[in-house]
This record gives C-alpha cells, sequence and structure tokens, in this order.
DNA sequence: AATATTATAAAACGATCGTTCGTTTTATTT
DNA sequence: AAATAAAACGAACGATCGTTTTATAATATT
C-alpha cells in the first residue's frame, strides 16, 4: 500500500469519528486537517471536493456496519438463529460502532433525507438494501419453517427496524440502559408472534 | 401584539421551515432575513443569540406538536380510545407538521443528541415529558380495563415510538407510502397484544 | 543515482458565518 | 404634535468555510 492510500486511510478513520460526532454535513475539511497534523490543501488533494469526502466516510460507514452485524449473522444458521445474531449484533453496533458520536448512516438520514444528491441517493440505497436483506431473512426463517407463512417479510423488517431506532434514540439521548432490555423484550415477542409452532 | 412580537413570530415560523430542511444547527441567520426581507441585524436583534433562536424555534415545535397531537388525543374517551387517536395523530404529524422537511425535534436530535446544552437539555425533557404521557396513557388504558394488568407502560411507549421512528424514516428517506399501512398494522398488533379480552 | 510521479504544504481566493456598532427609520405614547 | 421608545438598517468585524493556485518535498520508477 502505497503512502498515498495509507494517509487516505487514516484521514477516512479520522473523518468517521468527527462525522459520528458534528455529523456528515457538519465534517469540515479544517478541523480534519488540524486532527491529522495536516495542511487542508494537502488533505483536500486526497478528495477533490467535500462531498466526495462525505460519500467516501459513508461508504466506509455502509462497509463497516456490513462487516461487524451483517457478516457476523451470515455464519449463523439459516432461519431464526440468523434473525437473532442479526438483531443481536446490531444492537451491540448501536451501543459500540467503534464511533464516539453513534451511527454515521442514522444520522445522515436526517440531514440528507430531503436534500437531494449524491450522499442522499447512496442512503436510499444502502437502508433499501438492508431492509431487502432483512427481508430475505425473514423467508428464509419461513422457508426454515421457523416463522409461519403468513409472515409479512416487509412488515417484519418495518417492524424490526422501529426496535432498533428505538433504541438508538433511547441510548444516545437519554443515555438509558434500559433501552436495551427493552430491545431484547420487544424482538422476543415480534419472533415469537410469527413463531410456526409444532 | 406590537410591532416586535408580530415579526418575531413571522421569524419563527419562517425559522421552522428552514430548521425543518436543513437542521437547527444549520439554520443561518443570513438565509432567514433573506427569506423574510429583512437585515441580518434586524433579526438577530429580536434573539440576542442564534442559541436562543434555535430555542425559541425548537419551543415552538415543541408546544405545535402538543397543540397538533397530544391536545387533540385528550379529547378521546380514557383509555383505548386516547392511544388509538394519540396514535393517529402522531402518524399524521409525520405526514404533514405544516412543515416541509419533516420534524424538527426527530431532526434536532440526531444533531444534539451528544452535543451537551441548552438544546440538548431541551430535547430530553421534551422528549422524556413525551414519553412519560405516553406510559400514563397506557396506564389509564389499564386502569379502564382495556390493557392487560400486566402489561409494562415503558416497554408499550418503547415500541410505539418505535413505530412512529420507522415510520419516520421510511417515510421521508423513502417517500414510502406502505409506511403509513406498515405502521397502522404494527399499532394494531401491539394493541391487541396486550388487550383485556372478556 | 537520476528521473518522473505523487504527496504535502503554504498562501490566498471569494463567500458566508455569527456578532457588534452607530445610525436611521418606524411605532407608540404623552 | 412633540417626545420617547422600539425596531430595523447598513457596514464592518474576525473567523471559518470549501476551493484553487503555485511551489516544494517525499516517494517510486527507471
Amino acid at each position: 500500500m502505497g503512502k498515498g492510500q495509507q494517509t487516505r486511510e487514516a484521514i477516512l478513520d479520522s473523518a468517521a469519528i468527527l462525522a459520528s460526532r458534528i455529523g456528515l454535513e457538519g465534517l469540515s475539511i479544517g478541523l480534519l486537517a488540524t486532527a491529522l497534523n495536516m495542511s487542508k490543501s494537502g488533505l483536500f488533494a486526497h478528495f477533490g471536493s467535500k462531498e466526495a469526502l462525505q460519500l467516501e466516510t459513508l461508504r466506509a460507514a455502509q462497509q463497516r456496519f456490513a462487516e461487524k452485524v451483517f457478516g457476523p449473522a451470515l455464519a449463523a444458521a439459516r432461519g431464526e438463529a440468523r434473525m437473532r445474531a442479526l438483531f443481536d449484533n446490531w444492537i451491540a453496533w448501536l451501543q459500540d460502532s467503534g464511533l464516539p458520536g453513534g451511527c454515521i448512516m442514522l444520522g445522515a438520514v436526517a440531514e440528507y433525507d430531503d436534500r437531494p444528491g449524491a450522499i442522499h441517493d447512496a442512503l436510499v440505497a444502502g437502508f433499501s438494501e438492508l431492509r431487502g436483506a432483512i427481508a430475505k431473512s425473514v423467508r428464509i426463517a419461513i422457508d426454515e419453517g421457523h416463522l409461519r407463512a403468513d409472515t409479512d417479510p416487509w412488515q417484519f423488517a418495518f417492524e424490526m427496524f422501529g426496535i432498533v431506532l428505538a433504541t438508538s434514540h433511547d441510548w444516545r439521548l437519554h443515555g438509558d440502559p434500559r433501552a436495551l432490555q427493552h430491545a431484547r423484550t420487544a424482538f422476543a415477542q415480534l419472533l415469537s408472534r410469527h413463531a410456526q409452532h409444532a
């Protein structure tokens, strides 16, 4: 790996920390350069525009989510076990994504849900893919006979997502540790509500 | 009402529109002044600081939420009917809060959940109060014999909040109208899961 | 070791930020 | 109608924003 690629990754690591705290929009090249003991222009040259830096930061966050949450869940057995793993990993991700300011993507949604552009598009694509992957895991659980056949995968994914969002809210805004128990309880009931009983 | 109060309210109306689109932080006095055909300094004098303007904008949004969502629900009969009214009003609020950029408070949470200060405190207070009010409405429904006695009001409020958050997400980021149906289905099942059967 | 390429730096750009300062215009009250 | 207070203005402040230009230092390639 060349020197350029090396600093580029260091920049993106630092950018993720900053973006998690102040958002993708608030991410400033000046602050980022100071944090890295670099010049603004030297840093800037790596990306060519702020939007490119934001996009790369977002892309890196999406990739890390895939690695830490989705990837490990694929190691679990098809069906209910995998869904439980996915949920557990996701909740763990909320508590510690390795960043001080919480999930970059959830933060970016609030900023860019109504601002057209490349970042908006990347968010839509990412969350659509995520929701689709959840729905798919539901379908697999149905096929495996773990969930009832009349379970609506999209409805299930919607409710699961809601549990995650509420957990994130309570955990981040209120620092409420009960959120984790609430989440576990809610998901257990969501699962049992659609469970295929023998 | 004096002239000052009059323009002050016009400013806050315009500020709500801007803040809903670009966030409380992105709310700029220059843009706001331009939108109102005022001078920056003239506008600024009404509040004395940007943070004061942000706080007033937030406070106005909280008040409008109370008027449009919570207040009307109190007109419904105690218990389940009131909870349904609250939920319906809330979902309607997500679709049209009168602002082009969605709920200001939900947006502000993403910006200020980890930034200490007066805005953070106002958000914590507001959402705590909201959650407490939901829990209270659950307790009333239990007392009225509509919900089972072993229903945990906080758990219920958590799940209800999650449904709202997921609805907001799908509606705003994806513009997905199915979100409304998903929300209704989820809430109906949440209610029936805790329903006290005769 | 010499050369070509890449990476970083320094300085400056115009724009906008929140804020302050006098001053002037507009309302309100006497 | 005169006196007073409130409100809005225009200009400027220092700071920071993203970006561009020009130049130097470090790295890779031959």
